[in-house]
RNA sequence: GCGGCUCUGGCCCAAUUGGGAGAGGCGCCUGGCUUAGGACCAGGAGGUUCAGGGUUCGAGUCCCUGGAGCCGCACCA
């Protein structure tokens, strides 16, 4: 750790903020300019979608905000960096989409709501008016014209409405299982809302229950997830936790008989070949088939475990420590290649939802199936040929088949591949079994029992069963509940408003009850990039010519925490839409820039910690740009900025060096930079060049230490060169300044003005390089011997490879350190490097 | 446990993708300007590229082994 963060470490915040005394900055002034320019802008609001034809289009997308509370560090790191995308391709002249909105349905604003007493839109709203407003401040080139909230009726009557287009396709469907169950708040919990296996309202220990709840049919799209990875640009990491969140196992499903039932047992398996190996069966004590297979006199035994089963902790559950469970069902099956009769155990190692729910156990292959065989005594047959070495107990390795042979077929000597390659082929002659492909992925659980959602269309009637809200009679509105209307008390508050519930049946006009579920917020995520392209389409959720023409999202910004979630659900909704005839694409994301995270003294920041950076303190300390300029240059966007290592104050200090050259500058507005300083112009059209490529590249830090370069190369200019009237002095500085517009909008739109434009300097298009001053006199070439260098030349860029080593070999300090040495080989790679390799 | 990413001056980070170890910033030091300065200007010091091995004419870069840190998944049959 350095000297800052021990320093940091020592003082807080606020302190940091009084120990700062204003400085004099040569006149740059911060706050004057966030002032001046700020109403200008909204003026002028240049950022807005064309969507003429004029030029080509190019959808820039950041993730939308939750309305927590007002912006923090990680917002302005997001922010800043697709800003500084978005702004280069309006420079660039696209014709840009850059929309902003709020995903404002979910469960914070519920518990606000609660404990403050009133409507969750409350607290949701004013969050939202706090960070439009912060956002504005902070320079965004967003298009506000589209903008949006998911909690708006407006909007989520077309959540409902998709809904219902799944709902329609079987791709929305109810179903009972086990699911997050706090016992203290009488509540089902997402995923996300146990924290290490605890509720995160209440830190309570959650347990598991079984209810009915509605899910989208992920699962049916598992491949074409897969497969359609190869049409991303996304980061590899992210793509990879994709795949192994899928999960895709390539194995086998084989039939098992049971003794006294008809119906045989599927499981499905990656290790057919260990089939001769299968000593016992067990299934998942909370699927309908234990209940089926258990015995009368087992009864008692199975209903207890099951019971121990529903209430294990989850924190129990994860525990890696944890020993193994089960209960033995009483019944038989037969192994279908060897005949015995082997034992049918329930055991909760034994996951319902996943396969079929029962697996073949093959404890000398499998090292689960060895620990629970170990532990209740269960028999152990060895089918694969462990190496030499080997002192371990399950051998889960490569080796040659043994004890795998019965009259009709051998598996014995074979390696593993080809033993299963084999066993499928019997096993489907045999109608025993056949080929298949499992995924890890299950279906979207997508109800919740919260308030603060869009309430799931579908009416229930004792006579008609599941009826969806015929589309004309949505949106199907919340009801006008809060504070202690939202408290926990057992049932959905949706469920607790008998008026809101009790409706006609659409169908039979009888008595019958709407769903009180509401959808999971990912749901109302999965779609909105869709409705920025046309928010005020009446005729559906978009207008289909709009997503022809803006589809598919050029660059998506936004953090990693998503990599499983949105990011998947977004990817299943665009291809549902597609197969439905509404959507053309079949991915919605095209590219994808996952920033890191903005953290402190090493660890993230957290009130816990007391390690909190608060966004509005640096902006008031060091402004909008210099805290924008920090993000950028801190170091390649995905990597996390610690805050603490940062030197915003530096920021600043180069915003104010760039702002104080457009000061400086002589020459008249206009004057022909083609008679100017010819080594600035250099420097300044490789500038241009580079920085386009860096941007490209998303080596953004590294674009902002070229203009670092550009403006010192162009004060050394004005103070020691050519001097400030030349007109390639000019040049530099309205580069710097467009340049610079991308990450400090305030101070490039500052030296604008200083320059004699008129803003915006956002607009001021992308400036023009002059190849021929890209073009190197001379370059130098580097001459080693074995590797190190001995000597440097002057070189033509052109020069040939024999000219070149001739011109090596000649030079003093080669032949003086060779020694008389003989030459073995050179190695040229005009007209950077030769290599002499002495004998 | 399995998988992924990262490691370069005191610190944040560059390095034309296998070719000169250093672009930029912070910090530090020296000098100038200054009543003074944390402002401005000029200059400077500082590294066994995490360790070891390999491939190569040549390795920060590629391969192997190990270390440290961060992250994801975790009884998925």
């Amino acid at each position: 750790m350095g000297s800052t963060t021990h320093e940091c470490g020592s003082r807080t915040v606020s302190e940091q903020v009084e120990a700062e005394t204003p400085i004099d900055r040569g006149g740059y002034d911060f706050n004057v300019m966030q002032a001046k320019w700020r109403p200008v802008w909204e003026k002028l609001d240049p950022f807005k979608a064309r969507d003429d034809g004029s030029a080509e289009r190019r959808y820039a997308l950041t993730m939308f905000s939750y309305p927590s509370g007002d912006l923090h560090m990680g917002h302005a790191e997001v922010f800043a960096l697709h800003d500084l995308l978005s702004r280069y391709w309006f420079q660039k002249g696209y014709d840009v989409l850059n929309p902003i909105g709020w995903d404002s349905f979910g469960l914070p604003a519920e518990n606000a709501a609660i404990k403050r007493n009133e409507h969750p839109a409350t607290y949701t709203y004013a969050n939202i008016e706090t960070q439009a407003e912060s956002i504005r401040r902070y320079g965004m080139s967003f298009d506000w014209s589209r903008r949006l909230h998911t909690s708006d009726p407006e909007y989520y009557k077309w959540t409902q409405w998709l809904f219902l287009r799944f709902y329609e396709r079987g791709l929305a469907y109810r179903k009972a299982s086990f699911v997050n169950w706090c016992p203290y708040d009488q509540t089902v919990l997402a995923n996300e809302q146990v924290i290490q296996g605890r509720c995160e309202r209440c830190g309570h220990e959650v347990t598991k229950r079984e209810l009915t709840q509605w899910y989208f049919k992920t699962t049916e799209y598992a491949q074409r997830l897969l497969d359609d990875m190869e049409l991303l640009q996304w980061p590899e990491e992210i793509l990879l936790m994709q795949r192994n969140w899928i999960g895709r196992s390539e194995g086998a499903f084989a039939n098992f008989q049971v003794e006294g039932r008809d119906e045989p047992i599927k499981v499905f398996t990656t290790r057919p070949d260990t089939l001769f190996g299968a000593t016992f069966m067990v299934v998942a004590p909370d699927a309908k088939l234990a209940a089926e297979l258990v015995t009368p006199d087992q009864q008692a035994a199975f209903d207890e475990y099951l019971t121990a089963v529903k209430s294990t902790t989850e924190i129990e559950r994860l525990s890696t420590e944890r020993d193994k469970t089960g209960v033995f069902l009483g019944s038989y099956a037969i192994n279908p290649v060897t005949g015995e009769r082997i034992q049918i155990w329930a055991a909760d190692y034994v996951l319902a939802d996943y396969g079929t729910g029962a697996i073949m156990a093959v404890p000398g292959q499998d090292t689960r199936d060895w620990e629970f065989a170990e532990k209740f005594g269960l028999p152990i047959v060895r089918t694969v040929q462990p190496s030499a070495d080997f002192e371990g107990k399950a051998y889960t390795g490569e080796g040659p088949a043994i004890n795998s042979a019965n009259d009709e077929i051998s598996l014995d000597g074979l390696g593993v591949d080809q033993a299963k390659a084999r066993i499928i082929d019997w096993l489907d002659s045999k109608g025993l079994g056949e080929r298949t492909i499992n995924y890890r992925l299950r279906d979207w659980l997508l109800s919740r029992q919260r308030f603060w959602g869009a309430p799931i269309p579908i009416i229930h009637c004792p006579a008609c069963g599941e009826v969806p809200v015929p589309d004309d009679q949505l949106p199907m509105e919340l009801p006008d509940l809060r504070g202690a209307d939202l408290a926990p008390k057992g049932v959905s508050p949706l469920a607790a408003d008998r008026e809101w519930v009790e409706v006609d049946c659409p169908k039979c006009g009888g008595k019958a009850e709407r769903d009180t579920d509401t959808m999971d917020t990912f749901v109302d995520s999965s779609w909105y990039f869709l409705r920025y392209l046309s928010p005020e389409y009446t005729d559906g959720p978009y207008d289909p010519a709009a997503a022809e023409r803006w589809m598919s999202v050029y660059q998506y910004v936004g953090g990693k925490e998503h990599a499983v979630l949105h990011l998947l659900y977004a990817r299943f909704f665009v291809k549902a839409l597609h197969d439905m005839g509404l959507l053309s694409v079949v991915e919605p994301f095209t590219r994808l820039l996952n920033q890191g995270q903005v953290i402190n003294q090493g660890k993230s920041m957290s009130k816990s910690l007391g390690n909190g950076v608060n966004l509005g303190d640096q902006i008031d300390l060091y402004g909008v740009d210099a805290v924008r300029l920090t993000m950028v240059f801190a170091g390649p966007p995905a990597d996390d900025i610690d805050w603490a290592d940062m030197s915003p104050g530096g920021s600043l200090k180069f915003l104010q060096r760039a702002w104080r050259l457009a000061g400086s500058v002589e020459a008249p507005l206009g004057s022909d930079p083609s008679t100017g300083d010819v080594e600035l112009r250099r420097i300044t059209h490789r500038t241009i060049a580079d920085s386009a490529e860096l941007i490209d590249s998303m080596r953004f830090n590294v674009m902002v230490a070229r203009i670092m370069e550009l403006v010192n190369a162009t004060r050394k200019a004005i103070d020691a060169g050519p001097g400030a009237a030349d007109p390639a002095v000019r040049e530099a500085v309205e580069t710097v300044a467009v340049l610079l517009s991308l990450v400090a909008p305030y101070t490039a739109e500052d030296m604008w003005e200083t320059l004699g434009y008129e803003p915006t300097v956002a607009k001021a298009g992308w400036p023009e390089v002059d190849p021929a001053l890209l073009v190197q006199d001379t370059v130098t070439c580097v001459v080693q011997i074995a590797g190190k260098v001995r000597d440097r030349l002057e070189v033509a860029p052109d020069i040939g490879d024999a000219d070149l080593e001739q011109l090596a070999l000649a030079s003093d300090a080669i032949q003086k350190a060779l020694d008389g040495r003989g030459v073995r080989k050179v190695i040229v790679r005009a007209p950077k490097l030769v290599n002499v390799v002495p004998a």
